[in-house]
Formats: structure tokens, sequence, C-alpha cells
DNA sequence: AAGGAAGTTCCGTTTAACGGAACGACCAGC
DNA sequence: GCTGGTCGTTCCGTTAAACGGAACTTCCTT
């Protein structure tokens, strides 16, 4: 099971750790830092952990449903349970009130609402979003997600994703039809993507909800990788798109702001 | 430090759980669900767990950087390692992206919820579910799974068993009765499973729930092994039997598609 | 100052975690 | 089919971490 690239192995020494549940959270945090099935072999290479402590440790969040294995493999991938776990994590932690206060304070100087979004299995979700005081809201998003095809964040977070990664889901995505203006064109789509890359923002111009339009910028962590989406949003008969472009300098600071409150 | 609202406790009994480690994340996800700092004496409720472990689990995770203590309060919050770990968890979806995709496309041309199951342990464990946008849902399989002799993916997945595991199987499951058309008899069964592995799909008309209906097909590896059920699901008030079995071909297409996400 | 509730520490007991070693499954080359 | 090697799984005697009742402290409240 040699695969071409490593595992990071950045990790200060599990093996040291004299808990057996953090030891277990370090296999955790190494398993989820590949962006791949990992194996037990491999994790022991990353870990210096014996066998079948790692074994029992990763048997354990498999019968918990924290991980589950690759079908027809033997490797591990996230479980449902561990996924659910980190959306609540995302939502709910301290530094998501110091986002909170950050959006807060965009969208009391632009008067607009502005949302922190990512993608969770191809679907763009809310991890935040504050309202403007206008009387004319729009609820999007209140369970499953957006498709990310019609709405600024959601071409801005498919617009940098690594290119194998957009690949597979431009060819996977219904790019279901919502207004006239909705991209369901495929190459149009792929071109709107560069272009975004290109420009560094994303617009959504009616594409998804009549009346409504959105710009959405990116939220890099420390090493420039693009995790979130900051967007305004709101209904053209206010918020046409041209003056929606014109708060992009003001979302871009508050974009770097929030992007300093990740990891 | 009586807060006005309690914290969320549909959470299975941690208290119950002999792990240590699945105890400790058992807490940190009711810690994680509150949508604010959460004291001990609240952990103390929601977990029914005694108060020198849940002290000795909070401090530990706290001296790791999972935690981290209200400013100016005891109270315990999200740290910043925790929040690093929930991103990377998210980033990591890439798999599952790819298959929610294309059951989420199969859902939006049938108009029926699907879902992609697994055999664990013997007993039925989805991996991933798209429910269709009717008001009369179901929820099966929260925690430990379903009992595979009576539903479409279980009977399935039994039947493409290597003879040996099915046997064994066979042999352990207890065949409980759900409904009247459950099959309880182990002759009965062993014919149906010949039957389901000839004719390549699998039918539960109303074995498990009554009036839910169910059809499921095999997901393949390049290997031609069997790996994972696709199911379609539904009422059979919109879905009976005969409509669902009509899906059959949309469902191998989709399942032939995830069989090539896989390894 | 007293009473109470929440948080912290102590420490003898218990039990789960540990990991070397043996075993089993699988694959490739012969 | 056999053989050597790799990876995954299980066994089981040993060890040390987790356990939790009880006592203690801190910080409110009255």
């Amino acid at each position: 099971m040699n695969r071409a690239f490593p595992l990071p192995t950045e990790t200060a020494d599990i093996a040291s750790e004299t808990s057996s549940t953090l030891k277990a959270f370090g296999v955790l945090e190494v398993l989820v830092r590949a962006r791949r099935p990992v194996t037990l072999s491999e994790l022991m290479q990353a870990t210096d952990l014996p066998k079948p402590t790692l074994h029992r440790t990763l048997a354990l969040f498999e019968e918990a449903g924290f991980l589950a294995r690759e079908p027809g493999g033997r490797a591990y991938i996230i479980g449902e349970r561990l996924s659910r776990f980190a959306l609540d994590v995302l939502r709910n932690d301290g530094a998501a009130a110091e986002r909170r206060t950050i959006l807060r304070r965009v969208v009391s100087e632009i008067t607009e609402t502005c949302n922190l979004a990512v993608l969770k299995k191809g679907a763009l979700i809310y991890l935040d979003r504050v309202e403007a005081p206008w009387p004319l809201k729009l609820h999007l998003a209140e369970g499953g997600g957006l498709p990310p095809h019609c709405c600024a964040s959601g071409k801005l977070l498919l617009a940098h994703l690594a290119a194998p990664e957009r690949q597979r889901l431009l060819g996977l995505l219904p790019l279901e039809r919502f207004t006239e203006r909705t991209i369901t064109d495929r190459a149009v789509l792929e071109s709107e993507l560069d272009r975004i890359v290109n420009v560094g923002y994303a617009v959504d111009n009616e594409e998804y909800v009549l009346g409504v339009a959105c710009v959405a910028v990116p939220v890099r962590n420390r090493h420039g990788e693009v995790i979130a989406a900051l967007a305004v949003q709101g209904a053209t008969a206010r918020l046409p798109l041209m003056r929606a472009i014109e708060f992009i300098p003001r979302l871009r600071a508050a974009a770097a702001e929030i992007g300093s409150t990740f990891g």
C-alpha cells in the first residue's frame, strides 16, 4: 500500500502522549489532514504508535461512527458522525463569536446582509450569517445547503478547488436551472470559474433567486489557501450588482480579518 | 450559573460508554452543540457523568488546546486546536462530495429518497443518504444500523457475501419479525438471497416498516466485487413496489458511477 | 458571617489500554 | 501451486491510566 505522497507528519509525537484519549485524537488529526483514505500502516509511520494500539483505536472510532472504511478496501475515511461534529464546531467555537463580530461590523457599515460559507459534501453551507435590518429578507439554506453553481460563494469556492477535484465535481453537479440566468452549461461555468480565480471575486446576478444579487470574496488561511467565502447579498431593487461590487474592497478587508481567526 | 436554556440532550447515554475516549468525545459533542460557553455542572446534567471524571476529561482537553476557558469565567469554550481540526475534517470530504453529488442527482431525477449503505458487523449502515422533498419522511438507522434480513440493501449485501461468510451470518442473525412480511425463516431467506444474486437487485416490500418499500442494486468496485448497496425507498402510497422497480435502470447507472469513486 | 452551590483535588480501587508475538489474508514472482 | 513478503487482525499477560466517593476550596448569595 505504498502511496505516492506521505502523510503530513508535523504533529508532535503522539506516541509519547500518556492519555489514551489524546493519543486517539492525535491519530484522528493525522488522518484528517490526509486528503484521502488512510491505511493502518501509513498511520503507523506517521504516528509511531504500535500496530495493535492503532488498530484498537481505529476500530473504536469505526464502531462509533466517527470513522468508516473505504468500501471495498481497508483504508479509513471520515465518518458521518465526525463530519457532523466538525460542522458543529465551526459553527459554535469561540472564534465563531469573533467572526460574527467582524461580520456584524461589515453589515452595519454597508447595511446589507452578509454571510460566511464553506463547501461540505459538494453543497454550500453557511457557517454564519448576519442580516441587515431591511424588511425584505430571504431565507436560504435551511438544512442541506445551496447548490454551488448558482450562488456567488458556491462558484467562488468551486473555482478555488484543486484542479482534479474541481473537474470531478463539475462533471457531477446537476447544474439545475433556477432562473433564466442560472449557468447550466458546463463549459460556460468552467470559464466563469477561471475568470473568478483571476479577478478574485464571484458574483451571482439573480442566478438562483430572481431579484437577489450576491458578491463573494475568498477567505484565506495564513497559507493563502481558500477555506471559506464571505458574501454580501441583497434584493437588486436596493442592491443592484453594480453597487454590490463597490463593496468588494470592504469585503476583502473583512475576509482578511476573518481568515486570521482560522488556525 | 443557572442558564435559561438547557443543553440539547438527545445524545445516547455517554455515561454507559465503556471507552474513556468515546466518553470524552461524547462530552465534546454535547459541548459543541451548545451555542455558548458551557459549565461543568451543565455538562454533569447533560451527560450523567460523575463530577471528577468530567473535570479530568475537560482539564485534559484544555491542557491539550482542544478546549479553553471562557475568559473571565470558568465555562469551557472550543479551543484553537479543535477548531483547526474541524476545518481539516470539512476540507477532507472530496470523495464524499462526489458520491453525495451522484446521489443527489438520482434523487432529483426520481424524486424519491435514496441511500448508500454497507454491511458492518452484520448490520446495515448508511454511508450517505439524500432525502426527497416529500413531507412524509422516515428516520431509520440513527445509530447502530438496520437488521439486514428485512431491508432491500441488507438482503442484497448478504446475498453477495462469499458463501462461508454468508452462512456464518445467516446462522447468527436473529431474523427478528417486524411486520407480517418479514422473512423469519432461514431457508426462505436463503432462497431469497439466491434469487437476488440471479436477478441483480433486491426488494423490501414492507418487510421492516409497514407502508415502506425499497429497491436496492449493487455497487461494484473495478474488480466487480459488491462493496455497497444503492437503494431507493419511499412510502408505498407514493412509491408502490412496482414503481420502485422501474427505477432500477437509473439506479444501476448511478451505482456504476459511485463504484468508480472507490479505489 | 453563614449557607450553599459550583469547582477542584485526593487517593485507594478497578478496569481499560497496552503492545509483543503469533496468526491470517493477500499479493507477486517464480 | 508454492514461497517470501507485506499488511491487517487477534491473543493475552502486564501495566498504568481512568475511575469516582469524599473531602476541600472558592465564590456567590443573603
